[in-house]
DNA sequence: CCTTCTCAACTACACTTGTAGTAGACAATA
DNA sequence: TATTGTCTACTACAAGTGTAGTTGAGAAGG
């Protein structure tokens, strides 16, 4: 129940519940932005997949199709994919940061945001 | 050629020939610091698909081994890394900073220290 | 009511990755 | 030289994931 590895198309299927509350497999399918959308069958067997490990569960049936809702937050489910990534690098943000900022993807904005939230983090304690 | 997706056994392999070098498949499976190490077979398993792949290449024979070296760089193969985890967001760094800041990963001083280096990027230009 | 559409449920398959065993060649050593 | 250890090369296999087809049931519309 932690929070569980999430796969690409796994994370859409949940981005798309996330944003969209309950939906259909069908929903889910339209919500999904990739270029090329998979097929129906496609999502509904990541959704089934995901529905067996217990990050998702059908809410309620209309009609003759089920909804279903997401188990696990945003936050975790993001956590759980930046802790994996620093793990690669032993722990450490820096070597992360320091590609951000190399690569052009930070920006000195960011950064500022970033102390300020730093800051106010701080303030509150833990 | 690019710089390929590394799964995190293969990034402890290419982490082991970026620190030292050229290495035997021996060498390379002690140099992996993992709490279980994995057998020798399966360090040379994974190794000879990374060769298949273009990521590592026998540099030279002693006696009767091989000695392997990398063929991309780390700074490459992190940045695949980080790339792909941006993809997950959008491509926007912000909620990785915001969850590092959340969850303590990031201090004053790294901020600091990024902020340092991201105005000495920009000096350089580019 | 008959036809058409849409789902659910199940099955199938290929590829990647972690995992490791086996057979045979070769080297080192007693 | 006979024995023992170490490598290479190959084979195997299960889990996870992306991909999608088939079959049958039920809804919707004419």
């Amino acid at each position: 129940m932690a929070s569980a590895r999430l796969s690409k198309l796994e994370f859409q299927v949940m981005e798309a519940l996330w944003s969209g509350g309950e939906l259909s497999i069908r929903e889910i399918q339209e919500e999904i932005p990739a270029r090329r959308t998979p097929a129906y069958t496609t999502v509904q067997t990541t959704v089934y997949r995901m529905e067996a490990k217990g990050i998702v569960r059908r809410a309620r049936k209309v009609g003759n199709f089920h909804v279903f809702e997401a188990l696990i937050t945003r936050e975790a489910a993001q956590r759980r994919l930046i802790d994996d990534l620093l793990s690669y690098f032993g722990g450490r943000s820096q070597p992360l940061m320091a590609h951000l900022i190399e690569s052009g993807k930070l920006s000195l904005g960011d950064v500022k945001e970033a102390e300020k939230l730093l800051r106010s983090h701080r303030r509150k304690g833990e």
